[in-house]
DNA sequence: CACTTGACCTGTCCGC
DNA sequence: TGCGGACAGGTCAAGT
């Protein structure tokens, strides 16, 4: 399921590739997944160049040379799949379409192909159809008010620091987990991220947020930082596959202090980690190093 | 306003 | 083997 880095590394592995490319084409295959006016297809994405490629949370955005901009939402099963005209490729997105840049594309999971000047085609696939792409003026994009409820971004330190994240967490009686995965607080963290930024700071995911400590949440706030960093230089979770790119293969979870790892031994200490729900969300932890709030039971 | 739950989808896995 | 149901989790609308 695409977090944050997840996203960047496509938005990296994209922009060393199609910048400057022409749109020859865009074929909807899915009307659902493409939630504009096709008529703007010929009017503004057609003949027109992709002068940048950047993102926003979870949302990719690429600029055209037409003053508008394509806004790309994975969600959980959406991948990006960039092929050139002799067949090698791109992918990221979901693990379960890992194997797609080397299989025959489009398949019954593609939503929309998007034919480049030099002949290289790049693929929407998204098999629950959750992922959407839309079109929006690009000033629009950039005034940054076309997500309403997205908070800042990890990285920057200007509207995220230890501070901010202090007090929009001390008064809220909500489970921690949930916390991290309201996109207000922090743009980008997704189940994965929350599980592995609340394992680093030994805090069990079903604490309530006031129960923090202000050492805690500081604690919380650099091991967010440091996951996602981790992430972001590890190509991310979600790929475990690239085809003739230069980026290495997407192997966090190789690394993963407890996500998917129920039943096997902490990194830390050695206890079995635990997989139980919280918030509504399979949450994995260790039950040594984040130590349960009074009456917890999994 | 704070917070929780359900809906959106479809492929996969588990138990009977 | 077939079948029903739970599950996967990002986001938003609707509900308490």
């Amino acid at each position: 399921m695409p977090e944050l880095p997840e996203v960047e590394t496509i938005v990296r592995g994209l922009n060393s590739r199609i910048i400057g490319r022409e749109i020859t084409a865009l074929k909807v295959l899915e009307n659902r997944s493409v939630e504009f006016d096709k008529r703007l297809i010929t009017e503004v994405i057609v003949e027109h160049q992709i002068s940048s490629i950047w993102r926003r949370a979870k949302v990719m955005i690429w600029d055209l040379s037409s003053g508008y901009s394509l806004l790309i939402h994975l969600k959980m099963t959406g991948q990006i799949i960039l092929k050139d005209p002799a067949g090698s490729g791109f992918a990221g997105g979901h693990p379960t379409g890992s194997m797609q840049a080397a299989a025959k594309l489009p398949d019954n999971s593609t939503r929309a192909i998007f034919k480049l000047d030099d002949g290289s085609n790049i693929y929407f696939n998204d098999q629950r159809k959750f992922g959407w792409i839309r079109l929006l003026p690009t000033k629009e994009v950039h005034s940054d008010s076309f997500l309403s409820s997205v908070g800042p971004e990890h990285d920057d330190p200007v509207s995220f620091t230890p501070e901010y994240f202090w007090q929009k967490i001390r008064n809220r009686i909500t489970p921690i987990k949930a916390r991290l995965l309201d996109q207000k607080l922090v743009a980008g963290i997704g189940n994965i991220y929350a599980d592995e930024a609340l394992h680093l700071a030994k805090i069990h995911p079903a604490r309530k947020a006031s129960s923090l400590s202000k050492a805690e949440t500081a604690a919380l706030f650099n091991a967010v930082l440091a996951v996602l960093k981790e992430g972001v230089d590890r190509g991310g979770t979600s790929f475990d596959k690239y085809v003739n790119a230069s980026g290495g293969q997407g192997d966090y979870l190789k690394h993963a202090r407890v996500f998917k790892r129920e039943g096997q031994p902490c990194t830390v200490c050695g206890t079995a980690i635990i997989k139980a729900k919280v918030a509504g969300r399979g949450t994995h932890y260790c039950p040594t190093c984040q130590l349960p709030p009074r009456g917890w039971r999994p």
